[in-house]
DNA sequence: TCCGTTTGTGTAATCGTGTACACAATCATG
DNA sequence: CATGATTGTGTACACGATTACACAAACGGA
């Protein structure tokens, strides 16, 4: 118990072959005979050999890990996408470092930590770092897959999302129910994503002469999209509120319901984005903005792929969201 | 751009010294005068030269890799834990590869595979791994630290959780409330802890010579206890149903609610289990019987430290729960 | 001044694989 | 049967750091 891992050395001396020769046994399509393989692979199982994966890193200059940075591991407003994306990676033998950091420079500071353990790629799934920044860290690497903000370089692929024609559908089914007065509640004060989600409805109000009259930040959790809109219905009549995500829509329609008597869709609507699984439930049925989660990581992973196989250049990719329905607007 | 990384033998002609004093000046208390240390440091941030973690663990035989198993990453009832552990580890800079899996041989597969790379500790969060196997896959690390299956080994260390006494309060108070009959929703067909939560309640309700009279089996998710909830309520005149955990007993609720008109705490009383945050939220005001999340995870730093120190032989924590009063019991 | 201790640095081995190269044996082919 | 291709294996080095050991210089106390 708890004794050391047997190297491939000691393997050799016991299967009474060279040390190299193992190596063969266990690379798949390498020149070995197979009786020597299989016997070397069942001295292998008896003692408990596995290959090394952290010395075979350092010999390949490959290590089969990848650094997912995210915001957050708990918010559902982005689990979904890493549920998928971690099991996608598994499955092709890529293992997974969480990068999960509230505080900016802690974040740098863990990306550099990262980038010391040689990942073979990056997924930033979060919008607070710039795509600089995560440049500017992990240079040594090759590309970088990006979620969304564009970056012109060669090492970062992306993708993109565009939610305008869908947040134009809703806006026309608000404005039809007859609501006139809208409020945008933001996901974070100034992060490339969320100024675009903001910009597809305010095109989609000012097609029809309105405009978005009041506004406040959260940070995309449940407390935030309470406390928020507690504060935005008693500073400004608005009837629609459009939240950044949509949890905090959630928090949104608990404030209005709870602490001022309205309801949605008669007193107020109250749309969500991301269309996680949750805004589905029974108890919340909301309508939403919302983005295929499998596509967007079949997106990642077909660019994490390209990448793996050496294939040149960054790539760019363009999702579009649809509208879901539910009863709060 | 993407030029590779340079190494410490470079860097070290580019400083003039050798490339152990480059590794010296990297190491907080080791023999090197200060004048050098600085003038390395500085050559060091001019050409973007960072010691190299996958090299250094090779010769180390320590990963700083910390192996996470958990069941999802999605779901809440786990994902408020996994967060507040990802920061902990990280700020000790250790860095987390999360290992999650639904089938039991990929999962198996997926330990070896982690394994392979010389993890440090290895936390299991997921119900579904036997100890037995995550000990027989990572023997060869040192002691592992296991969230809640005790097992009699050298190499486990574990945190032991007990709801009894809040189980007894909250059974309490719904027998008060005139509540006669109860079913149990477990999470899962067979794990140990979701065993161990039914008792904690099937002991409360025999000593007032009540028993669980039904009985349903899900998944931790919200569908499966809004579904196993439907079948429950048609075949069986319950009028409390606790939960495994209080993803489902939103579901139940929602389900109770909508499909049979049953409103809680007045027709039926629902209970879950773990105490996340968003059983607190306005729209859901759950009762539940919930764990100390901060307590739960300083406990398993707590283990990890020691380990990391190479403290002498596991240890065991016991923690307990409590009541959380909301509106559906 | 002399000797023992401390300080700073270089040399070389080590961690466990993968693989280029060399070479012997086997095979196919005419 | 001769020859060239193919197959199977061993030797030796590389990957990029850490560290035991050696040694020179500086230093302190008598």
């Amino acid at each position: 118990m708890n004794k050391r891992r047997i190297t491939s050395k000691e393997l050799a001396k016991l299967a009474g072959v060279s040390s190299a020769t193992i190596s063969r046994a266990f690379s798949p399509d390498s020149r070995i005979g197979s009786a020597t393989r299989d016997r070397i692979l069942s001295v292998a199982r008896e003692h408990g050999y596995q290959p090394n994966a952290i010395a075979r890193s350092l010999n390949n200059q490959r290590s089969r890990l990848v650094a997912l940075v995210v915001n957050a591991i708990g918010n559902p407003c982005e689990a979904e996408e890493q549920q998928l994306l971690v099991h996608r990676l598994q499955a092709r033998q890529l293992l997974p470092i969480i990068l999960c950091c509230a505080d900016h420079d802690d974040r740098l500071q863990l990306m550099r930590l990262a980038s010391t353990y040689q990942v073979d790629h990056v997924v930033v799934f979060s919008d607070m770092v710039s795509m600089q920044d995560a440049v500017d860290i992990f240079h040594t690497t090759k590309p970088i897959i990006v979620s969304f903000e564009p970056l012109e370089n060669e090492n970062v692929s992306n993708i993109r999302i565009d939610g305008s024609a869908a947040a134009d559908e809703i806006i026309e089914k608000i404005v039809n129910d007859g609501k006139k007065r809208f409020a945008y509640l933001s996901g974070t004060k100034s992060s490339w994503i969320d100024k675009l989600r903001r910009k597809w409805f305010a095109d989609a109000l000012a097609k029809r002469g309105l405009a978005i009259e009041a506004e406040a930040f959260g940070d995309y959790t449940y407390d935030s999209g309470f406390k928020e809109a507690v504060l935005l219905l008693h500073r400004s009549k608005v009837d629609a509120i459009i939240c950044g995500n949509d949890v905090m829509a959630i928090g949104a329609r608990d404030a209005a319901r709870r602490l001022l008597g309205k309801n949605t869709p008669d007193d107020i609507a109250i749309v969500g984005q991301d269309g996680i699984a949750m805004a589905a439930w029974d108890c919340n049925d909301l309508t939403t903005l919302s983005l295929d989660h499998v596509a967007f990581i079949d997106a990642v992973v077909d660019l994490i792929e390209r990448h793996d196989a050496d294939l040149p250049g960054p790539h760019s990719i363009t999702l579009t969201c649809n509208a879901r329905w539910g009863s709060t607007a």
